[in-house]
RNA sequence: GCCCCCAUCGUCUAGAGGCCCAGGACAUCAGCCUUUCAAGCUGAAGAUCAGGGGUUCGAAUCCCCUUGGGGGCACCA
């Protein structure tokens, strides 16, 4: 049975459309998914597009890709707040008539120049106010020229508001550090502050938890509340994270779109787990959960203060893990579509599936991403092998000795006629020590014939997979490359 | 300039006064395994707990200062 606590909890991501969501802003919705979930409660998305200028094409669609992608799922919206304009001009309508807000005709030049001489004075921007106390006959006479006004929160002057954060505890702000901000921007549409206050209030919001960069406005949000009479949600600033110069991640820190971790080939479940282990912790020592282990344990208490550089290797890591633990079937299935996009084009599509399952199932080990498949299982595919010849020669022997060696592998190769792995190495150990110093050079030698590199997955194997034709065929192609060494 | 937040190995972190001359993980290095690679196993190196003052019998843990880093101060979110 769940308490009235629990069913109470509602939870929200709320981004703007600006942009693709990047790895901070991903880290937010899951805390906020995982603290929902753990108490049983909802999961709201919201969409703050009130922004028309700095709207971005195909940012909302990237941020819905996003979360299904990795599995989080919403109960209520996607709202847009641009459709509850109607909504926010009417609470600016209660708040100005009990006075809390008032009309602002200061033109953005005079505002501009204005934060350019305070700044100059070292003095902190804040609006100088000129319009929070005009009398009746100058408000008259400024609606009189025409300009649309935008309506400013009438801050206190003097007191102070603590505000207490579920992570970072109790923090006060000094009224007159803040001013006059604006909540009804003059084309119609709210700003930030009054939007989120209003929407986290219509929706019913218990816990907002969003990045640690809204920590110095919440003082306005909590006035809002209080100005309307409302309960304030609870706040939880999570620490932000830094790309690896410790600057916040940006464009220049590579792959900061989440949609472009999908494309090279990182799995969502290992992402979530990442993701989690960004800011939070189970232990001192378990790091490897599952989703529902995440949704059973999390917990605001053990969300960490500190901002956290995103360390990609660790990431890459987790992802090797997570894909090993792959059954073979679905990391066939999954790295398919990589092989069918990055395979060179002079390999024949469509991709033999059950081919490229056997193929796969070496390489499944030695991924990280699945990204790296194609190029991991290439000379799988290739008709022709591209190397330097001098791979062949890496050992001991002489380019004729060497030629010799390939010569008698592929007499007894020749003859093979159950193409298995264990045969084939059944047949070509024995041969090691009489044709080179050992296994290590003659099964480097066959393998830099057969795959064309130094560094493949088994050979016996490969051989098997790859067939007896193909194999005979490099095998003579090496011996061609070799005797032009001789 | 003002306000706010933060500070444990290179990185992610454990640590809520004695269990810590600080534990785990990634990365690094070495060894083992082995036909190479990967994986796996073992081990090493790596943090005077930013610095300085207190409080205390005792501090990474509490308080203060300094320093450093980050964030905010738009008719952006």
């Amino acid at each position: 049975m769940q308490s009235e606590l629990e069913t109470s909890v509602r939870l929200r991501f709320a981004p703007s459309p600006t942009g693709y969501p990047h790895l901070g802003n991903i880290r937010t919705v899951l805390f906020n998914w995982l603290f929902a979930r753990h108490h049983g409660g909802k999961f709201i998305l919201r969409i703050e597009d009130t922004d028309v200028a700095r709207k971005v094409e195909g940012a909302v669609e990237a941020i819905l890709d996003s979360l299904r992608w990795l599995g989080l799922d919403w109960d209520e919206g996607p709202y847009f707040q641009s459709q509850r304009l109607p909504i926010y001009h009417e609470i600016t309508q209660s708040l100005l008539q009990k006075g809390h807000v008032y009309s602002c005709y200061c033109s953005p030049e005079r505002l501009q120049t204005m934060r350019q001489e305070q700044a100059k004075r070292k003095q902190p921007p804040k609006y100088d106010r000129r319009c929070r106390d005009l009398t009746q006959q100058e408000r008259a006479q400024m609606e009189a020229t025409g300009v649309t006004p935008v309506i400013r929160f009438r801050t206190p002057l003097d007191g102070e508001t603590t505000i207490c954060d579920l992570i970072h505890g109790p923090i006060t702000f000094k009224h007159d550090t803040l001013d006059d901000f604006v909540l009804l921007k003059s084309d119609g549409y709210p700003t930030y502050h009054l939007a989120v206050v209003v929407d986290d209030h219509l929706m019913a919001i218990s816990h907002v938890l969003r990045a640690d960069e809204w920590l110095s406005s919440t003082p306005r949000h909590v006035l809002l509340y209080q100005a309307l009479n409302w309960q304030a949600p609870q706040f939880a600033h999570l620490p932000i994270i830094l790309g690896p110069d410790r600057a916040r991640l940006s464009k220049r820190h590579g792959a900061t779109s989440i949609t472009e971790y999908q494309k090279q080939g990182y799995l969502p479940d290992a992402m979530a787990n990442f993701l989690a282990l960004l800011g939070w912790s189970l232990d001192d020592r378990t790091e490897l959960l599952s989703r529902e282990e995440l949704i059973k344990h999390f917990s605001l208490e053990r969300v960490g203060k500190a901002a956290a550089i995103f360390n990609k290797d660790k990431l890459e890591w987790m992802n090797g893990v997570y894909l090993r633990k792959l059954s073979p079937d679905e990391f066939a299935q999954r790295a398919m579509p990589f092989l069918d996009r990055d395979l060179p084009e002079s390999v024949k599509r469509p991709l033999d599936s059950s081919y490229v399952s056997r193929v796969l199932s070496l390489i499944q080990e030695r991924a990280r991403t699945l990204a790296q498949a194609p190029q991991l299982a290439s000379f799988f595919f290739l008709d022709e092998l591209q190397y330097d010849t001098g791979l062949l020669l890496c050992g001991k022997l002489d380019a004729q000795s060497t030629a010799k060696a390939v010569t008698t592998a592929l007499q007894y190769l020749e003859g093979v006629m159950n193409w298995n792995a264990t045969d084939l190495e059944n047949i070509l150990r024995p041969l090691a020590g009489e044709l080179s110093s050992g296994t290590r050079e003659f099964f480097g030698l066959l393998r830099v014939a057969v795959t064309g590199r130094t560094a493949a997955p088994p050979l016996f194997q490969t051989m098997a997979i790859l067939g007896k034709e193909k194999c005979l065929k490099r095998l003579n192609t090496a011996l061609q490359l070799l005797s032009n060494l001789c």
